[in-house]
DNA sequence: AACTATTTATAAGA
DNA sequence: TTCTTATAAATAGTT
């Protein structure tokens, strides 16, 4: 249809071919719209172009992709899909799915569950084994209490160190406070004892002298700055 | 295009509607084929008729699917699966996963192994269970031991039935001897000592009166033929 | 892109 | 459905 008739076959000029395909794709488009509106027809075309490009049309209010699942249900193709075949993904399913069952098999065994199909000798190995395994847990039960037990030991040292040094110190304390003592009696000021621990505030000396001391005074933290030298090594109390 | 000209809406007329749809469509997958003739491009056609029938094309060498995965991978589209969606899929395959992760954890604890994690508590614990199953195991290796000797014990006394059986005939027979010696010691042809036994062959009877008779005789298959009268039922002998 | 001579598609009728 | 045919529509080649 135009000044001459045309064979159908490639066309050989790259423009004239570009040309056609313009017309053409557009009359194309123009005659499936048509079709699917006088006939109520539901309808899908997909073209590209021999560079690569793509033109699309479907039947309005309907996406391509329902098109295409129709078309699918209709011949029961499958789509290669991209990324990760279907069938991979089932035979993946299918070995995860023996490998749990395999493992629950196992763990019965060693629950001492199922045993109708094991022979003796099987009973005895399996008997060897969790013989084993007991071994085993009993080893980390000694394990443990021997960690705790150093722990305790290892607590009670530093326990030990900050009573001598806290000792000392009150010693110390209490001999000053009897030198002042003395001091005072010599006709000093009373208010003048303050003096001798230059800067401490006052309400903690007479903390400090008095006699029910406890071992976790707040002095031991200006003294002894680490109470717990090993809180951050992987050996813990348990809580 | 015809007699008269025809506006663009669906047609009401039901053989009108269905005489174009079958004309167009023609003409549509004509001037389809020919586009993809003529300029060498890929192209794909679906049509759904309004009575759900099917009809396709598209370029030759080529299948539908790969012009629709083609649209895929252009468009970014993904055609909803029917039967089992992707996700789920996924889904599934997570847990699936989990679960193995979960019971491999757990046969390693029945194994003694990994209990770096484990609190003093957890070990007990474990060690209980450890020891109800050895208990489970050594159970059941009684009850095989036991199975074991009731089947021997059965063996046993059908041996001895046997015995006494075989006992009983060879008394008899050794009765029917004396018997035809003592007729023989009158005066009789040694030769018709063997009439007595009227249709056992001769070397039978010579074995019989063997003073080195085996337990398992021949002719205990002849008056016992069931030697082993368990043999078909669910006790059975280990071999 | 527009023009237009021609081919092609097809509406209506058979 | 298919054939026919008058006519609408599409388009090849040209500008």
């Amino acid at each position: 249809m135009g000044r001459g008739k045309i064979e159908i076959k490639r066309i050989e000029n790259t423009t004239t071919r570009q040309v056609t395909f313009s017309k053409r794709r557009g009359g194309l488009i123009k005659k499936t719209k048509e079709l699917s509106v006088l006939c109520d027809a539901q309808i899908g075309i997909i073209i590209f172009s021999s560079t690569g490009k793509m033109w699309q049309w479907c039947t309005e209010a309907l996406r391509m992709e329902q098109i295409i699942e129709r078309y699918q249900i209709t011949t029961g193709a499958r789509i290669a899909e991209r990324d990760h075949p279907r069938e991979e993904f089932i035979h993946d399913m299918a070995m995860l799915r023996q490998e749990t069952l395999r493992l629950e098999l196992g763990i019965q065994r060693y629950l001492g569950e199922d045993m109708g199909c094991l022979q003796y000798e099987d009973l005895n190995k399996l008997e060897q084994e969790l013989e084993n395994s007991v071994a085993k847990v009993r080893n980390r039960q000694n394990e443990l209490l021997q960690q705790q037990m150093e722990n305790l030991r290892r607590k009670e040292r530093i326990l030990e160190e900050e009573n001598n040094n806290l000792s000392t110190w009150e010693q110390r304390a209490v001999l000053e406070f009897e030198k002042a003592r003395m001091e005072a009696s010599k006709g000093m000021n009373v208010m003048d004892e303050f003096s001798l621990f230059e800067d401490q505030p006052a309400g903690s000396i007479l903390q400090l002298a008095s006699p029910v001391l406890p071992h976790f005074h707040p002095y031991l933290q200006l003294a002894q700055p680490n109470i717990n030298p090993h809180q951050d090594t992987n050996i813990c109390f348990k809580t």
